[in-house]
DNA sequence: TATATAAGTTAGTCTTACCTAACAATATAT
DNA sequence: ATATATTGTTAGGTAAGACTAACTTATATA
């Protein structure tokens, strides 16, 4: 278990995300997703290469390895379960909730998701 | 609103906490706490006190002016109300449940504590 | 094909928030 | 009262993760 730091979590989700929607993913597109910039980006995106987590060579496109994909989409489902439960259960605003689900999303253990998301099937 | 660190919550929900406990806090208390070493507090508190958010004199005691007490309970409240969600309504383990709850408390905003607050009185 | 624009990289800087090692002050115990 | 232990401070270091400025590569257009 690689043990990711929420930044890199943030790299692997958005990559995660962008690609569904853009089938190719550039450096660009992250810097645009995440609100940071270009430099910031290369930089994540070669360490991430480096922990195998992503493929990369200079100038070119942005891929998840496997690993990166599992992580990836361990962060999206928190995301989407905290994300439901504040829209649909609590009734928060959509972009309140979409802010607080980001940030959750780094904090959420095992458990807690797994009753979370049980806890949401059972009240929805 | 001053818009403080998680580091900043952190250090003045603890002195908020082990105030309540011990009536007087020192910098040692707070290390103990926070299980981090003295020069880091001590650097912080100071940081803490330039901000208006703590008394403190060269080894004396630490105090939150009401300022900082202000924003301790404010952490204090939604470290509670996610505590109280995750132990008594998903029933997450307890040392889960405060786990999460201590790196949830940062990212709450306020429409989401209200929320959560009303929904834990309802449904508990 | 030459050139302008967009995208990406490199180098260097900054801030936050920790740390260790060495030293200083305070409190405790003999 | 002095020695010792505890607590606190200072100085200096490190790592993460962002930034800007300057430069390079790639792409698009005239």
């Amino acid at each position: 278990m690689a043990n990711l730091t929420k930044s890199e979590e943030d790299y692997l989700e958005s990559i995660y995300v962008i690609q569904q929607e853009k089938k190719v993913v550039r450096i660009k597109d992250i810097a645009k997703h995440l609100n940071i910039k270009l430099p910031s980006v290369t930089e994540a995106v070669k360490k991430l290469s480096q922990k195998s987590l992503t493929i990369y060579e200079r100038y070119g496109y942005v891929q998840l390895t496997s690993k990166g994909k599992k992580h990836a989409q361990e962060v999206f489902k928190k995301h989407q379960a905290v994300f439901t439960f504040l829209t649909k259960i609590l009734r928060v605003k959509k972009e309140t909730a979409l802010k607080d689900a980001c940030l959750i999303e780094h904090n959420l253990s095992a458990e807690t998701l797994e009753k979370l998301i049980k806890f949401i099937e059972k009240n929805n």
